[in-house]
DNA sequence: TGGTAACCGAGACGGTACGTCGAGTCTTATC
DNA sequence: GATAAGACTCGACGTACCGTCTCGGTTACCA
């Protein structure tokens, strides 16, 4: 997402920016993300990578951690879809195993945890990584909920605040067992587990 | 936990190492996040606040991440412990809020994600955190497991296989939950959530 | 002598370098002899004082002794010349009391045995005080052997071989014991030890 | 010389110190200066070469100058000695050549500048230098004119403090010459070149 | 013969400076 | 006014030595 992007005075005088510069940045950005890790890479180095100058960056973006959203959130933008697999297991599982997917890569791996650890110190990274990443998951996930009430298979509420706190803890759930599992345990998020995880939360949610 | 911790040769010549620099550089470390954070946080400022000079840290520990983790692991070590508290469902709410109370705390909060990013390019690290951090945490919900089986609450497993994949993904579950709440969602883990998070797992837990 | 001098293809892409940058290194590096001396002259302290960040300074210079030498031949180009006083004893002395004078500023006094110190295990070092100083003093000692033959005090030498060893080996008689008068006996070239020294020279190349 | 040579209170209890470290120190201290130079030998090393600990080099010198200045001493020792030659042509060759040698090794062509550069700060170090060295060499020079004078090649002096400035003067120009020859002319001091030297000394002398 | 005082090795200690690197800004000339 | 190039300030990095200190242990003299 181009932190340009709905600009609400569009410049008309001078020569405009570049488009194809922004995309050497960010594809840049994930090739180094994917070298270097978080830690190593450099303002500098992406954008020697660009062959642009440090200048054409800086007026883009304020920094390392808000050009890594918006890198890694092209990604999210790519991938996240959630196709009816026709049960609410099935698309558990299936939603389990596309975040897992985007989280085992090399370039999210290493850059998200750092950008919301960052973000710990900072609400405007904060509200950049919710609307950038984090929406577009939950998204997903309010999107499988409402399949399974239409085909039956988990109860409507009618209290919409109740509603919301239940998909808000579904949501963390969902997400920060996958996280965990990826980034902390360090171990494989495959079909076993995911048919488990599901089994578990879907055990849940129904007994609840 | 010391870095030098069970030395098997403990060297005897030379002068030994002062025990109260290892002690006032974790004391510093962990007020340094408190002010400044992880990201500002530099070495020259806690060995600054420790009245000790950056090569005794350096000669004790690697790097900040090292320094951090064993930081914060001191706070692990103090704050769990698992009361028995009569029931499943109060056990669980008891070990959410106390995972919470320690997620929120400003030395762990801008902590624990930057040293699980950076784990995710150093393997050594990532099993220092395992070790430090993670283990203590999952011990915890191991204790829980067997007081539920005890009184019957939860069915004994035979399959000592089995029996670790699930107790893994149990833990994966609640930290997981736990952490995205605190962290990446940014809201409150309360008595209210945690009964509903309680609810939840152990619902899945008998259904399944 | 500036070390960017006549770069044989003067850049002109970017920002060019700030004379007055140059400029302030140098004033501040005199300074800081004539206050620390050599050994305690840092680079971080004369970039201080100058008002200009350690960069700037390592991306002119190498290193301390690059610096000093710079710094020092700045001095030598504003006060070595020698009018014609008339016979080549007053010529003698008055080169010797001009070496001496600069000698015993506490800039040279503290900087010049340092670098030659240096240079003896760094041949661009050498060469660098070569060029930047000796030749300097040399030229002035060619040039009153020159005169000494015009007015007839000094035969001329048609070897030109023979011709260059003499006046080396004058200078380094001249220097030499200047610098040893100075330095190393530590006593002052005042007029009357130079009026001994020119007599003891000219008697030495009439007699020779 | 050591620096504890002559001791007013000769401590006569507890362990005495190790003569052979004193030895070691030395040895290991122009090994260093033959190897590294001035500019990177350090305290440390030489200890390690010598097999000894820090403190056991710092009992007995209080700095790198002093003990540098200690180890080229003992080469003086050795080496300088003026046998007679029967003239005095012969002899300040001589003298030349012998200066020569000791200032060309390795050890002491580094060393030597450096330490005199360092004592232009500290008059305490010039006071050794001088009793260490200076003095070792212009004895020469003082022994080298009373045989011209017995020999009858140069005039009796019967004021004794013009004799002293005269000596000094003819001590600053050997010492002087040979030094700037050998160090910042960077030339060779050869048979030749002591044979036009002396010739240009010995007119002087006759001719003042 | 046993104290004791100064020695010795090893190595940790508080410091200071090093030379490098990256961040983010600024200044050129060019497009 | 955007751009490439590169110099700029600032601040932290991790290392190297400095000279001091604190250990355990040794070695000569003296009582």
């Amino acid at each position: 997402m181009s932190s340009a992007a709905s600009s609400p005075a569009p410049r008309r005088t001078g020569r405009p920016r570049s488009p194809e510069a922004d995309r050497a940045i960010l594809d840049a950005t994930r090739a180094a993300l994917v070298e270097l890790g978080w830690g190593k890479l450099t303002m500098g180095d992406v954008a020697a990578r660009a062959g642009v100058a440090k200048t054409t960056l800086y007026r883009r973006w304020a920094g390392k951690s808000e050009l890594v959203v918006d890198a890694v959130a092209a990604l999210f933008d790519e991938h996240l879809e959630l196709p009816d697999r026709g049960s609410l297991q099935a698309d558990v599982e299936d939603v389990v195993l596309r975040f897992a997917a985007l989280l085992e890569r090399p370039e999210t791996k290493t850059a998200l945890m750092a950008v919301v650890a960052e973000s710990t110190r900072d609400g405007a990274l904060r509200d950049r990584i919710r609307s950038a990443i984090v929406d577009r998951q939950k998204s997903l996930v309010l999107l499988g909920r409402d399949r399974a009430q239409r085909r039956g298979e988990l109860p409507r509420e009618d209290d919409p605040a109740a509603a919301a706190r239940t998909a808000d803890l579904i949501f963390d759930v969902i997400a920060g067992a996958v996280v965990h599992r990826t980034l902390v345990s360090a171990e494989p998020v495959d079909p076993e587990w995911a048919r488990g995880f599901a089994a578990l939360l879907i055990g849940g949610l129904r007994g609840s």
